[in-house]
DNA sequence: AGCACGCCGACT
DNA sequence: GTCGGCGTGCTC
């Protein structure tokens, strides 16, 4: 069971009720994977209202827990003697009104306890639980009557200066560790213990504040000057600023404070960064934005809006110009990116235009900064918030609007761990409990988009807002078409066609600026012996090997993309010692040194998950690029999220067919949707840009389609072929992934469970089959594709009865409404 | 997740 | 007969 229906049991604590004596029994939620309902705990001295985060004794540790209702009496069947008293509050004061109801239906929608949902809501360490750990007790011990497995934790424990580590870190360096400990503490050479857990709390601070506004007869001129010091600095100051500023002592301030010029208090700091940019005002819109913008601002409530604009038809200023009323009238804003380090301009603008108002949420804050932000955000001042997925959890209350940009990105939804939610079906659930708007733009919207929008147009919930063209009517570049197949013929065995290297002649001679768009990173997808044809291969994974080289002299490794496993290329083929190896496909890598040798005076930045792993490398890398220190951009999927670069003026794309022959159902849909953003990174200035698409099946539709721009026509299509065989939007999919190191078990366990879904008639079992890669870090995978043919949410069996069946080697995930098929 | 309890095979 | 493997079940 998941717990739904638990929202009328829950009085979400707007202001909290005083201390009820009668209620001296809190009913919670747990966070302990392996339980799902409700323990009571004891109440005596702490105020614990429902929704409170706790920290509770359970078992032997102790533990996350949400509180949920408050009783008077224990349940009758419970000794009283079990019953524990809850330790601490971690976080009183819950969520805004709705929230808890949108995390129920999360729970039930995507089949996951509500303790998960809760998990991936809250920021990490606020459900904070005790860790097991091992100190090293003796200093000098032989080892040599250990066991090699005792032995190595022994070294491992030696290697850290205080001889600690977690239990769970020692699990991963040493293989039979759990024997390895038992055997040193049976000898005492190292102790267990349990370290409480580290919960995220507020950091707080001294501050002064200036209170008195009287004479000031009684205090010495020291004083005086402190006093007008606090003055000037707008009379609030942190104690340990005023110290430094004034080089004095808090002896001095502690007489202000008897004196009662001066008040010293502990408050809260809250670590956000807020770094300040060039203030930027409102834009003139164009007839369509002004329009669109409109009917934003006049939405009163729960509303769907899809803002269909072309790339560069300026939907950032109307998301802009919508939020700005918003935030005076005290509402907040929620706005979601895919990807925020690929978007420093999008926050940069968000933050010329609303200064200390935006703050960014995304999982790579550390976790003090995630549960500061999250802290201001429960405080109610009107802001807004910019963040990727997770972010659709932001507990912001008096939301006003929901804007998720580039709705069509796949980013949105979460694949691994369970709950596999879909921010935008979040997004609209939380608008409808909210009673707010929410917009979803895109120059190429997903089909379930589409659809839903177009066809409840006549019900004034949804409302579909078109921006044809781009601002100041600059026109979307052509596209150009170029079959590789006549290249080869007519003798050009380059990896770049002629017009493609005509083209990137004349950037240099133009001093314009262009980007190169590559489907892989590396620079070979695989590497063959031309010998025997031996293919090397990943040893973990049924992959084969993918060559990186980053620069001429670089170190030459073979790295698997999927567990990232890495080894030195070989000089010779591992199966017959030949010395010919071979590359095949290319990646970012072989591309750059191509250009690099057949335009060497191009400069080129490389834009791909390897050169952008750092922090702030994006910032950097496209600071680098607006500041024409390069004249092209090579990189990969990343360069179509919603790079605003108006300097560039040709767009190349490499090899359009690694898109096009994809294996899942929306294989086109998201090969129309990439290189239509990449064509729209062209002529967003004032120079017009140019589009070079090079293919091997020019005549595919999805080739066709983005050469002529035609997204409805595209669409249209794409939605028969759907529809003919019951794909989304078109009825709905449930994935089930299947996994273990054993291939026989899994594969058992599949059929097993296919076998029994088979019995529920309104839903079509396709499969069980093995995952297009069978075997990923050495897991085998096997999949259960199931089909619905309505949108009504289908009979399906209790996945907790399903799980205590299949045997624990192996792994279940549910994945609903998947994406990812790999 | 941890950690108990508890039931079967290799040793004193 | 005991020690110690890890399978099963509980944690308010």
């Amino acid at each position: 069971m998941y717990l739904s229906g638990l929202e009328s049991s829950i009085v979400v604590a707007e202001a909290r009720v005083p201390f009820q004596c009668s209620s001296r029994w809190i009913e919670v939620l747990v966070d302990c994977p392996g339980t799902q309902g409700i323990y009571t705990y004891k109440l005596s001295a702490l105020d614990v209202q429902p929704g409170d985060i706790l920290s509770v004794p359970f078992g032997t540790s102790q533990v996350g827990a949400i509180a949920i209702r408050l009783v008077s009496q224990p349940p009758a069947d419970l000794p009283q003697d079990k019953i524990k008293e809850v330790t601490d509050v971690v976080s009183a004061g819950f969520f805004p009104k709705g929230y808890w109801q949108l995390l129920n239906r999360i729970a039930e929608y995507y089949y996951t306890p509500l303790i998960q949902v809760i998990r991936v809501a809250l920021p990490p360490g606020l459900l904070g639980r005790s860790q097991r750990r091992i100190r090293l007790l003796k200093q000098t011990a032989s080892t040599q009557f250990l066991t090699p497995a005792a032995r190595q934790i022994l070294e491992l424990l030696q290697t850290q200066n205080q001889g600690d580590y977690s239990f769970t870190h020692i699990q991963r360096q040493v293989k039979g560790a759990y024997r390895g400990v038992r055997e040193l503490l049976r000898s005492h050479l190292v102790e267990s213990y349990l370290e409480p857990p580290r919960l995220s709390k507020p950091k707080r601070q001294k501050a002064v504040t200036l209170v008195g506004i009287g004479i000031e007869s009684d205090v010495t001129s020291r004083q005086r000057e402190i006093l007008e010091v606090l003055r000037r600095r707008g009379g609030d100051v942190w104690l340990s600023e005023l110290l430094q500023i004034c080089s004095t002592s808090s002896a001095t301030l502690k007489a202000l404070e008897q004196k009662g010029y001066i008040v010293i208090q502990e408050r809260e700091v809250l670590r956000i960064e807020r770094d300040s940019i060039a203030q930027d005002q409102p834009k003139t819109l164009t007839q369509a934005q002004s329009q669109a913008l409109e009917t934003i601002i006049e939405l009163d409530g729960y509303a769907q809006v899809l803002l269909h604009g072309v790339t560069g038809s300026g939907k950032t200023e109307v998301y802009l110009q919508a939020i700005a009323p918003l935030l005076n009238q005290g509402k907040s804003a929620l706005v979601l990116v895919p990807e925020i380090g690929l978007t420093p301009q999008l926050t940069d603008r968000f933050r010329a235009r609303f200064g200390n108002k935006v703050c960014v949420y995304h999982s790579a804050l550390s976790d003090g900064e995630r549960y500061d932000t999250w802290r201001q955000m429960l405080a109610g001042e009107p802001q807004v918030v910019i963040g990727t997925r997770s972010a659709v959890f932001a507990p912001l209350p008096h939301l006003g609007l929901i804007i998720l940009d580039e709705e069509h990105d796949s980013s949105f939804k979460q694949d691994q761990p369970i709950p596999t939610y879909h921010a935008r079906t979040v997004a609209t659930w939380r608008a409808e409990l909210e009673n707010c708007p929410l917009v979803l733009g895109s120059a190429t919207p997903s089909l379930e988009t589409w659809v839903e929008i177009r066809s409840n147009e006549s019900t004034a919930i949804t409302h579909y807002l078109s921006l044809p063209e781009r601002i100041q009517s600059r026109p979307l570049p052509p596209v150009e078409i170029v079959d590789m197949r006549q290249e080869l013929q007519q003798g050009n065995r380059s990896i770049f066609s002629r017009s493609l290297q005509s083209a990137l002649q004349q950037l240099q001679e133009r001093e314009q600026q262009g980007i190169l768009f590559i489907h892989r990173r590396g620079h070979s997808t695989f590497v063959s012996c031309r010998s025997c044809g031996y293919v090397i291969e990943c040893p973990h994974c049924d992959v084969s090997l993918a060559y990186h080289q980053t620069e001429e002299k670089a170190p030459e490794i073979l790295r698997c993309h999927y567990c990232n496993y890495a080894q030195s290329h070989p000089r010779n083929c591992p199966e017959c010692g030949s010395p010919y190896l071979k590359f095949f496909g290319s990646g970012t890598q072989r591309v750059t040194q191509e250009l690099a040798r057949q335009f060497p005076q191009l400069r080129i930045i490389r834009f791909d998950s390897d050169t952008t792993r750092t922090k702030g490398a994006h910032r950097t890398l496209l600071t680098r690029f607006a500041n024409r220190e390069a004249d092209l951009l090579v990189g990969t999927q990343m360069l179509t999220k919603g790079l605003d670069l108006p300097q560039v003026t040709l767009v190349g794309v490499v090899a359009a067919d690694g898109l096009l022959h994809l294996a899942d159902y929306c294989a086109a849909e998201r090969a129309f949707q990439t290189l239509t953003q990449v064509a729209g990174r062209a002529g967003r200035g004032e120079d017009p840009g140019r589009v070079i698409v090079q293919t091997y099946s020019p005549e595919h539709p999805v080739i066709q389609a983005v050469q002529q721009h035609a997204y409805e026509a595209f669409t249209t299509a794409e939605l028969e072929q759907r529809a003919a065989l019951n794909y989304p939007p078109h009825g709905r999919l449930i994935l089930l992934r299947l996994s273990s190191t054993d291939p026989a078990t899994v594969e058992n366990t599949a059929q097993q469970i296919a076998t029994q879904l088979n019995a529920i008639s309104e839903c079509e079992v396709l499969g069980p089959a093995p995952a297009s890669i069978l075997r990923v870090s050495n897991r085998y995978r096997w999949q259960i594709l199931l089909k619905f043919v309505s949108d009504a949410q289908p009979e399906l069996p209790d996945w907790e009865d399903v799980r205590s069946l299949i045997p624990t080697s192996v792994s279940l995930t549910i994945d609903v409404d998947p994406l990812n098929f790999m």
